[in-house]
DNA sequence: GGCCAGGTGTACC
DNA sequence: GGTACACATGGC
């Protein structure tokens, strides 16, 4: 199947830290699972190709997942006009915006707090080896796994989780799992609620707080203002925006609140992924883009 | 060995 | 309202 589309950035947009059980294969192809069915995708000139091994592919999900209905180009017309922005996306015009399971965006984000991206795809991978069910592969083909249902997660045993090396987090999970299981129509009442009362409901669960609430929101539920601040948009904001102040958490708050327009979210993972590929950890030269955001930053104080 | 990782919950002021 | 700290684990 073949999805056409242009600008779209595969390689970027699956290891931009959205989706942690995507593997990049040789020939620059990508494997997963999605549901209970797995996966392979490949970009190419005309588009992006799609293969499955089911004999009734849901190609609609796959659409969907990859966030192909968004139109790019007008949601980049958006953003405000400045450096950090223009850099940000002229590094990957291409990156896009994921609509995963909102059941497996909790729990990955869950796992997240504290861990570097890699480790959070060790654990999530194990917890789909252990508690997973096995889904269809091509003949030869290494096994694959769907990822653990609430219900599985409900029923296992804390010490369990711990053995996935999610140490601390794996509390987190069991109860957020237990807590869903009890009342299934929690996440898909979600999906009707106003963003702010959807981020409520989502901090309620033991575990999220405001930034993976805001990642759920945003990487599962659509909600392309959701803005999500972890260290790495902490950093690129204060250097890129507000290079050599302290701006407080209510004046970064105002500032991504307002700043960025209606896909705010959108723009925060461009800014994400251009830190964090790009500039890296060496943030403290305010940066490549002299006077970036002097103006930018004048706006909120 | 010390520091950090797509944070959160809690205690304290 | 803010600030400080504990919380597991692994990579560098």
């Amino acid at each position: 199947m073949l999805f056409a589309v242009k600008e779209y950035d595969l390689a970027a947009t699956l290891a931009s830290g959205q989706v942690f059980r995507w593997r990049r294969i040789k020939g620059d192809a990508w494997e997963g699972v999605l549901g209970d069915h797995w996966f392979r995708l490949r970009q190419s000139a005309a588009g992006l190709d799609v293969e499955a091994v089911t004999d009734r592919p849901r190609w609609d999900r796959v659409h969907h997942f990859l966030g192909l209905d968004d139109d790019l180009a007008a949601i980049r017309q958006t953003f405000p006009v400045d450096a950090p922005m223009q850099m940000a996306v002229q590094a990957c015009p291409g990156l896009r915006l994921l609509r995963q399971d909102p059941w497996e965006c909790t729990a990955s984000f869950i796992l997240s707090s504290t861990k570097q991206i890699v480790q959070i795809q060790q654990c999530a991978e194990l917890l789909a080896e252990r508690f997973g069910e096995p889904v269809a592969v091509p003949a030869g083909h290494a096994p694959a796994y769907s990822f653990p249902s609430m219900k599985r997660l409900a029923g296992v045993a804390e010490a369990e989780l711990r053995s996935c090396k999610l140490g601390f987090r794996a509390r987190y999970l069991s109860v957020t799992a237990r807590i869903l299981n009890e009342d299934a129509s929690y996440l898909n009442t979600l999906a009707r609620l106003p963003t702010v009362q959807a981020r409520e409901a989502l901090m309620r669960l033991p575990g999220i707080g405001r930034k993976i609430a805001d990642c759920v929101l945003l990487f599962a539920y659509g909600r392309q203002d959701a803005f999500p601040v972890d260290v790495w948009v902490l950093r690129a904001l204060r250097s890129l925006y507000f290079p050599g102040k302290k701006p407080s958490s209510r004046t970064l708050e105002h500032f991504t609140a307002n700043h960025f327009g209606p896909y705010a979210g959108y723009a925060q993972q461009y800014l994400f992924h251009y830190f964090r590929t790009c500039l890296g950890r060496t943030e403290s030269k305010p940066l490549l883009i002299p006077q970036a955001g002097r103006t930018a930053g004048k706006r909120v104080s």
